[in-house]
DNA sequence: GGCATGATATGGAACGTTCCAATAAATTTA
DNA sequence: TAAATTTATTGGAACGTTCCATATCATGCC
């Protein structure tokens, strides 16, 4: 009563074997779907099959060496609708490859990556695109290269890691939106959310910073603000950056859903994108075109990068390689209408 | 060279016992962490697991009868942003209990559900939380829990089906947009998105007639339209409603996403929601708060049905009991901006 | 010294598959 | 008709764990 409470004990091949008169050999190979067994011995063992509710032992199977046929997917933060995007493109190729991509969130713990990634291998993964939570060392990342993981980095790069990269162009793309910035006549700007020890806000600060410098400005420091990559942290940063007696005439965000925190703190003040502050994002998530107003935003094809990454993990998969590649996705801009021009009057209240 | 090419060959207990002088038992007791185990021993081999790089396989394990730590989480649209709430919801309980959810999407395909369902099983899988695809059947769902697994069906109820479930009041909260717009004046109120054959809709859509019927009105069945619970969906049909000569001056749709493709669709043809037509939506995801307008809707706690819904799960493994149950969230009304009194002239184009 | 006792450690069978080598039966070839 | 070939089928070892029953070795007690 309280050992085994399986409703009904497990059915096994050799369940299946005696109900259809052969050996759990045939059976085996009925499986396989090998065309060594005769047509009517196969009907006869998948009529067992079905009669006593057969289930498939994959553990068993993988102890003989049988390849599983799940890939891992590791994700920083589900809330965040980019990841959204990226997992359907993964989906979308895997899918055609017969393997089962399984998701599983971190929410930027690196603990829980850690046991995420464990339970992974454990259960016979036969590959992982990890989109790494916010303080993953490169040790850690080697360390599942050395046990020879076919693993693809996916969005965020981690320094020291010696894996296969997929992300986007993030210094060219935070250029691209300051630049603009600048062209509207914006000579006080933020950078506003990430965390400092980011190699993708590294990426993202230095474009920003070149882009300043070739026009002659200078990244002012106090305008360099750290956050958690998320709404709430854009949010929480904002209202900070909001009490101060001067403000910015212009703000880049981290990404899309710190750009829509921020915004939504500045409702809260009774400002306004577009009028009293100029806002960008990166991503060009959904959220970016439907929030109000209108996010000018980098692009960057979530689904396409999930794609590549999927496409990447199946090649070495299948070729036994582990010679990191890179690819590097397009980061366009997309002017929408949350930039203005610097307004004359800066304070709001 | 074309064979296995696992960069390191398994290392398995064994190798460890031979590593750390011990027996392969001494090595198991030391997984289990069985205090049967002396101190000194217990470090030797702790050190040659990690010497080694040993990798549990928890196939083997459960050969023999160990409980997996995996729960299954399939998912019908990763890209709603009410199903990333349910699942942090979800992921928020298990984390606690030492149990991983795996997550997969099934983007409204049975075909797709029913493998991916198939796979979590073979890997072993606890338990699972699902949200049916579109036109899933109560055999599929019976079959499951005749095998004896634990399974909570989550926000979408399957006739016939009988399993637990956990999903919101959704009578009772069409019922009160219905009221809500009624209130304001409407006479001519559509309803719109969902398919005809989801259980949830034909929920939905007798609260909604109820209330019509409770004002000495009634439901037109012209005014009822499907469409795919999503954006493109929500966007398409409300572009066909729009080309009708007569429009009704508000519009229920079956959720958020849908009443947000049907506010971009409105967007196209120069009508503003809050405006030119009352919008109402379903869910109160986060998107229903920064749209503009925000949105009327209908606030159903995503996160707080994913942790009962978990809950109710680990009770489930646990006792070993089949015996279904049910719980059903409430459904707020949240009135926003999206919703005006009908307009005096209603044609915009 | 003989004997329980408790603390540690161990061999071996079992779990459900796969796959090789072997067999049996039917068919073709010489 | 014997031998060779083809077509179906099968037993058994192996995979990496767990867990039971048993073994070893100090201790402490009579």
């Amino acid at each position: 009563m309280s050992g085994k409470r399986r409703a009904s004990a497990n059915v096994t091949i050799i369940d299946i074997a005696r109900e259809a008169g052969v050996s759990k050999s045939t059976v085996s190979l009925v499986l396989k779907g090998s065309s060594l067994v005769a047509e009517e011995t196969r009907d006869r063992v998948s009529k067992a099959m079905s009669k006593l509710g057969y289930v498939y032992n994959r553990g068993a199977a993988n102890l003989r060496g049988a390849q599983s046929s799940i890939v891992g997917m590791v994700i920083n933060d589900l809330a965040n609708p980019f990841f959204a995007e990226l997992a359907i493109g993964i989906e979308r190729v895997l899918r055609t490859s017969g393997y089962i991509p399984f998701i599983a969130n971190t929410a930027e713990s690196v603990v829980r990556q850690a046991e995420v990634v464990r339970s992974m291998r454990e259960h016979g993964a036969s590959g992982i695109i990890l989109c790494p939570a916010l303080e993953t060392e490169g040790r850690e990342v080697n360390d599942l290269l050395d046990l020879g993981m076919p693993l693809i980095l996916a969005i965020r790069r981690v320094p020291g890691a010696r894996a296969s990269l997929v992300a986007s162009d993030n210094a060219a793309g935070a250029a691209r939106v300051a630049a603009h910035l600048i062209s509207l006549g914006h000579r006080r700007i933020a950078f506003l959310g990430g965390m400092e020890a980011m190699a993708v806000r590294k990426d993202r600060v230095a474009g920003f910073t070149r882009a300043l410098e070739e026009a002659g400005l200078h990244a002012d420091p106090a305008l360099m603000l750290e956050s958690m990559p998320s709404k709430d942290g854009g949010f929480t940063a904002m209202s900070n950056l909001l009490t101060r007696s001067e403000w910015p005439t212009a703000v880049v965000c981290f990404n899309d859903v710190v750009a829509i925190g921020a915004m939504l703190a500045m409702g809260r003040k009774g400002a306004v994108a577009g009028r009293d502050m100029a806002i960008t994002g990166f991503d060009d998530t959904a959220e970016a075109r439907q929030i109000s107003p209108p996010l000018t935003t980098v692009a960057v094809d979530a689904g396409d990068l999930g794609e590549r990454a999927a496409q990447m993990l199946l090649r070495q998969i299948a070729s036994g390689s582990r010679t990191p590649e890179t690819y590097i996705g397009e980061a366009r801009l997309v002017v929408r209408e949350s930039c203005c021009p610097p307004p004359r009057k800066r304070k709001v209240s």
